[in-house]
DNA sequence: GTCTATACGATGATAGAC
DNA sequence: GTCTATCATCGTATAGAC
């Protein structure tokens, strides 16, 4: 956690108390509606003011709970990437071959790029404007993400189920065709995070498949 | 062209006049350097005073040649996606199956996000950034290469070549994966864009090959 | 914890001389 | 076409009352 101000943003639960539409917990609330100021308009483009007037605050109260700006955009883009890291560790290190674990990777990173785009947004295109200390830490998550992705095309390509020639430039790709995906997704779209999960993840068998007939699932995809 | 007011911004060719390092085309130059700050900071974070200081102008001076920091922009997202879709284009409409033109399209735009990755950034990170009238001319445009794109899986399933069960959707995969090159490419990286060019058309075409044994080339590499 | 008021630098854009 | 000087506004952040 990068503050400790906001444990639970992360989570979509209800409110804790019986206000409507009024949690109570402000920090909380700040950085919700600075997840949705960034998302939509980009860092630089959202003021202190944007964010604390979605939250029904004055810009002054902002300072209360976070001491700047900066500060919100890191509490954001460090959660973001140890839920991101989180998912694909979990799915590496679970049962089955590597391509089972391959594409239980790219179902869940993919999956959650969709679901919580406004999230992967931020942690996906904000990185340039992190202050340098702090990149430096969530750049060292993202190594560990590409490099869990890439042990497995190599455990793949040595039980010879997989055909990989490249597996830095593949994994690269393969985890750069899910981060995109936040780029675009719209949730009124025709498919859910879910489905978009599935099909990436198909597609990311096909890519690494030594024997196409296999690219299909087996049996895990629930 | 966006004004006709910067005619070749685009190509890479050498001073005109004798002076070194000064082509007397301030336009020009104006907007190589917002194409340079707009993809390293991004649009809002860019200032007048960095865009006209990096050409050696006062701030002033930027607009006599631009009515607005927002026409640098337009003037760079509608050039760079006009050549963008001019690269797709040409390749749907070449010589060869649907799987040699799906190539081709995913070779070039690939390897144009890479070439000109900063050109491509701001194409593809900015477009919130544009005002709405030139958004949507630029939309129009985004439609048609997904379009042409679709029309080869289409295609390629009706020859039997190609198994895609869902041709608008691994469209967009497809063209999401080339274009999240510029947002990770690094000229001093291994790879020069040609070659990550020839990669993705490789995946491409293992992506949506009916018969995998085939997914390589057909003596279309040059 | 929230408010009102405000300091103060930065920013997009303009005026007018050369 | 470029410059110096400047304007009006915005943006982050702070001070101090309640």
């Amino acid at each position: 956690m990068a503050t400790g101000s906001a444990m639970s943003w992360t989570d979509d639960e209800g409110n804790h108390d019986g206000a409507p539409g009024r949690s109570g917990d402000s920090s909380r609330r700040l950085v919700e509606a600075a997840v949705e100021a960034f998302a939509d308009r980009g860092y630089h483009a959202t003021t202190t003011r944007d964010i604390a007037t979605r939250v029904g605050l004055s810009p002054a109260a902002l300072y209360v709970h976070f001491p700047s700006k900066q500060a919100l955009l890191t509490e954001i883009s460090v959660v973001g990437h140890e839920a991101a890291l989180d998912l694909v560790e979990r799915s590496v290190t679970g049962p089955g071959s590597a391509m089972t674990r391959l594409r239980a990777a790219i179902r869940a990173f993919t999956a959650w790029h969709a679901e919580r785009h406004r999230v992967a947004r931020v942690v996906q295109h904000e990185l340039a404007a992190l202050a340098p200390e702090h990149r430096d830490r969530v750049l060292g998550m993202r190594r560990r993400i590409e490099g869990a992705v890439e042990a497995q095309l190599v455990a793949g390509n040595a039980s010879g189920e997989m055909d990989v020639p490249d597996p830095r430039a593949v994994a690269r790709a393969l985890l750069s065709l899910s981060v995109d995906v936040a780029r675009w997704y719209d949730p009124r779209g025709s498919r859910t995070a879910a489905e978009i999960g599935e099909l990436y993840a198909d597609l990311a068998a096909r890519m690494v498949c030594a024997r196409p007939d296999q690219a299909g699932n087996e049996g895990d995809r629930t």
